[in-house]
RNA sequence: GCCCUGGUGGUGGAAUGGUAGACACGAGGGACUUAAAAUCCCUUGGACCGCAAAGUCCGUGCGGGUUCGAUUCCCGCCCGGGGCACCA
């Protein structure tokens, strides 16, 4: 009988859909385990072969987990709202709603096609209003919830209201100034900001949303505006965001850029006197080199910075005004393109140095940022590569303080060396300075310790039609939140899906946008809205009533093993993480981190082919021979290219253009050039998934695509090797068969036959655990090849070889499971035991070293103990194979150690 | 510039201190077949030596080091991939 995975695959994907087997049930008398997948924007252009690689290793890894007794919950959902549809939407006025729609049935089908193991049940839709009524209600629950710093967590706004009441700032106010006054406190609050503006978007962006100053998505410039926009206050988190990566099994590199991103750096505040004229003022700067105040030889204004207006003197005013003017004109493209051209302007006043009672001149730049630390600074040019260039530039002096260091051509940046110059610090190392330098400012009540973060409030809205409303109205333009029992707030009906005439989004449009009479918010919110609380959801999809019940939430807790890409690092998963963090605060979730470890699968890359047109022609001319002539290289499609040779015939039929192509051929074939690039339609290097299941199956692209690489590589897709996969499994239906009956003994089994399979469970087991499914693959061919060798088919053998098999390849597993006679599917907890008494590998090798010198390596059975090795060497002496009749006096075993043979 | 990664046959990769190249692809040879497909068997890192059996030397980006022994650990370079980038 024939492997026929068509039919096979159906059948066992509508038996599973029909029997619901992988709907999850809260169940307390079995352990827990949750699997997640980075839930994807549904695109039109479906899914390809790099999509699925992901989703592959944890269906595995569910399905392996439920084998070994796991209640395992492992959802499915599409993170629907978003740019692509709402620009598709302008272009052609179809609705994003129905867009999505059809996008999310294209995913739908495609990954049913794989045989994934998702509980559908609890599929999420962040578009849907029964879904992002939620997204809304922790919206609200931020607004109505401060940052106290005191006791360390979100506590309710009311909490601050009586604080501010007993210390009399609040009784008197009016409205605006208290709604003013708490805004300053809210988790979500509305703020003025220099905010990331996409004029071709139409929006602002987060700051991860940005990349060398274009948009991420459509890779528009982008640039600096100011702008009052909802902020999450995720900078209150910082320290509790970095701390909590210390306990998360993830990888270095990805904490690395988590901690990175947070920026923390521990220094100083301090106190210079300024003067504009006879004006005096206090300004405080932040420095984490507070050992260097003695090489102060002037400040740094941000353009930005309110100093600016302050310290600008009548004669410098014209100056200062030209500059600011050229450095607000440019876009934020134009200063990264600019990197290291090194502007400025005198202000005019002159600033205190607090240690030497030393002045110094106030300067502005572009190289001191507003949004952080005071955006101000003091400059030590010796010891600080911009203040250096800068010094340089303008002709300021450069004082070393570190002694014997060579600041002719550059600074000295290395925190290390003996100070010099430095009155009271003068012979301390630079590490002994910083703290005693910050001693000295604190106990002469120059300054404070301060720690800054590099991560900013996270900018929340966006000037965007297809997004969650923000369930917010302004009463006499005072932002005011709408009560809970309004919520879903829904999206409403637009005629049109563009910002209105006045430069309004796209909400302002709909038709009676108010609540009891006032204006609704127009902004929505953004992408990372919705997913940041999606695992949460999917615990319990359809409750009415919570984000998440305390039963469900006390079960599931958190996320066991979650794979996806890296890209997120920055973004969602310190939004996730955040998000997590201030409902553990409100007391709605138990666990303070959601993610307990994290994978990051690699790329999928695709192997673009091309051909070479001879300019001004139509003949194409094989890739050896292109030299020869004067090409162009074009992207093929690589559906009709095999291997490297084209299929000429096919390439005529691609395109019109081509229809009446010549060829110039070598060895009587047209030989592509290949490059591996991104996997996108206009590379023409797209492999969709379901060709590969239409040719092999399902289990097949399931199997080869683990069999690829190691899981966190990124890898090019070469559809040429799966044929070794496929082969594998037309070989594994084998065993079962002899001819075309199917032939299954009850025998006993031989010992090398069980060996055969212990090696396999026990590696298989082991190799999953560490997420290392390739070699877990090959192990599957290496033990079929054995028993295939050994003409085995016998049901003690083959019964738990399907189980083990059945992880990655589901379908033929449970078809095989069926005839073996189960009426079920193959069950749950059904995991073979490991025994290793089968598998005993023979020897081991010790090495031997007597007199001093080592002479060779002992191999003896691993299963010795020390004695028996001992008794082995001292035979080894009287056989005179390697120790030559020598007398031994004492044999010294060290376990995994060299042994030591006294003569 | 800083941080994190990685570098092994024609190709994807295996081996985390103990026989480098498992497993698979590709390639070459053979069997079966009228033929093709499918299937099966053999060879396949390089260089030498030999009729053969067998044997020798070199080899994991480069240069050092530790070790009886290094693809693996340490130091210094070179190259690729990713992240951050005026963060004071």
């Amino acid at each position: 009988m024939e492997y026929n995975f068509a039919q096979i695959e159906k059948k066992w994907q509508a038996y599973w859909a029909e029997h619901h087997t992988f709907q999850a049930q809260t169940d307390p008398a079995k352990p827990k385990y949750y699997v997640l997948d980075m839930f994807p924007y549904p695109s039109g252009a479906g899914l390809h072969v790099g999509h699925p690689l992901g989703y592959i290793a944890s269906d595995i890894y569910s399905r392996y987990k439920r084998l070994k007794g796991f209640n395992v919950l492992h959802p499915m959902g599409y993170d629907a709202f978003g740019l692509p549809a709402e620009q598709y939407a302008i272009q052609t006025g179809q609705h994003p709603a129905k867009t999505t729609d059809q996008n999310i049935a294209r995913y739908r089908q495609q990954m049913d096609r794989i045989g994934f193991s998702y509980d559908w049940s609890r599929e999420v839709r962040t578009c849907d209003p029964a879904y992002y009524k939620w997204t809304q209600w922790a919206f609200l629950e931020m607004f109505n919830h401060w940052y106290n710093p005191e006791t360390d967590k979100a506590e309710p706004i009311d909490t601050l209201i009586d604080k501010f009441q007993a210390e009399g700032r609040w009784d008197g106010l009016s409205e605006k100034e208290q709604s003013d006054l708490l805004m300053q406190y809210r988790i979500a609050y509305l703020g003025e900001t220099s905010v990331n503006w996409c004029p071709q978007l139409g929006t602002v962006l987060a700051n991860d949303e940005v990349k060398e100053g274009y948009s991420v998505r459509g890779g528009f410039p982008v640039e600096q505006k100011k702008m009052k926009q909802w902020q999450l206050r995720v900078s209150a988190y910082a320290e509790r965001l970095l701390a909590g990566l210390d306990q998360l099994d993830w990888t270095d590199s990805l904490k690395e850029m988590q901690r990175n991103w947070i920026g923390k750096s521990q220094g100083a505040e301090m106190v210079f006197h300024v003067f504009n004229g006879d004006q005096e003022y206090e300004m405080t700067i932040f420095t984490t080199r507070a050992d260097t105040i003695f090489g102060v030889t002037f400040m740094v204004l941000a353009p930005e910075s309110d100093w600016v207006e302050k310290l600008t003197t009548p004669e410098q005013q014209e100056a200062v005004e030209a500059y600011l003017l050229q450095a607000k004109k440019k876009t934020e493209r134009e200063r990264i393109a600019e990197t290291r051209k090194v502007t400025g302007v005198f202000t005019g006043s002159y600033a205190v140095n607090p240690l030497t009672g030393e002045k110094v001149p106030v300067w502005i730049s572009e190289y001191v940022l507003a949004g952080y630390g005071t955006g101000a600074i003091m400059a030590v040019p010796a010891h600080d590569s911009r203040d250096y260039v800068f010094a340089k530039t303008f002709n300021l002096p450069i004082v070393p303080l570190i002694e014997g260091c060579d600041i002719s051509e550059s600074s000295f940046d290395a925190k290390e060396g003996i100070m010099c110059n430095s009155g009271f610090l003068t012979g301390m190392t630079v590490k002994e300075a910083i703290p005693a330098a910050i001693d000295y400012i604190e106990a002469h009540g120059l300054g404070r310790r301060k720690i800054n973060y590099r991560l900013r409030d996270a900018i929340f809205s966006r000037q965007r039609y297809w997004g969650e409303p923000f369930p917010i109205y302004y009463k006499n333009g005072i932002p005011q939140a709408m009560p809970m029992e309004c919520l879903p707030l829904e999206l409403p009906e637009v005629d049109k899906f563009l910002p209105t005439e006045t430069g309004e989004p796209p909400l302002a449009r709909a038709q009676d946008w108010t609540y009891e009479g006032w204006p609704i918010e127009t902004s929505t919110m953004p992408g990372f809205a919705g997913s940041s609380a999606y695992y949460l959801r999917y615990m319990d999809p359809h409750n009415d009533t919570a984000l998440v019940s305390r039963e469900a939430d006390e079960y599931w807790r958190d996320v066991d093993l979650y794979i996806g890409g890296t890209e997120h690092a920055t973004g969602h998963l310190i939004y996730s993480r955040f998000w997590n963090k201030f409902l553990y605060d409100c007391g709605y979730v138990c666990e303070q981190e959601p993610f307990k470890k994290l994978i990051n699968q690699g790329m999928i890359q695709g192997q673009s082919k091309f051909v070479y047109r001879i300019k001004n022609t139509n003949t194409f001319v094989s890739y050896g021979l292109k030299d020869q002539y004067d090409t162009t290289e074009i992207h093929v499609d690589v559906n009709i290219v095999d291997g490297d040779r084209l299929d000429t015939e096919a390439f005529r039929r691609w395109m019109p253009d081509f229809a009446t192509a010549e060829f110039i051929l070598e060895d009587g074939q047209y030989i592509c050039g290949s490059a591996i690039e991104k996997m996108s339609k206009s590379m023409f290097n797209v492999v969709n998934p379901d060709n590969v299941c239409e040719r092999y199956g399902a289990d097949t692209l399931r199997m080869y695509e683990m069999f690829l690489g190691p899981l966190e590589q990124s890898k090019p897709w070469d559809t040429k090797g799966i044929d070794g996969v496929h082969r594998f499994l037309r070989r594994f239906w084998k065993l079962f068969f002899d001819r075309d009956t199917f032939c299954v003994s009850d025998e006993k089994a031989t010992p090398a036959e069980l060996k055969a399979l212990h090696k396999l469970i026990g590696k298989a087991q082991d190799d999953i655990e560490h997420f290392s499914f390739n070699t877990t693959v090959s192990a599957f061919m290496i033990a079929v090849g054995e028993l295939s060798d050994l003409n085995c088919n016998k049901r003690e053998i083959l019964e738990p070889l399907l189980v083990v098999l059945s992880p990655f390849a589901p379908h033929i597993a449970e078809e095989l499971w069926q005839m073996l006679g189960h009426a079920e599917s193959i069950s749950f907890a059904s995991y073979p035991a490991y025994n290793a008494a089968y598998t005993v590998e023979d020897t081991v090798k010790y090495p031997v070293q007597f007199n001093g010198k080592l002479r060779f390596l002992l191999e003896l059975p691993k299963s010795l103990g020390r004695e028996e090795v001992e008794a082995a060497v001292r035979a080894d002496a009287n056989t005179g194979k390697y120790l030559q009749g020598a007398t031994i006096r004492k044999v010294i075993v060290v376990p995994g150690k060299i042994i030591n043979i006294v003569c």
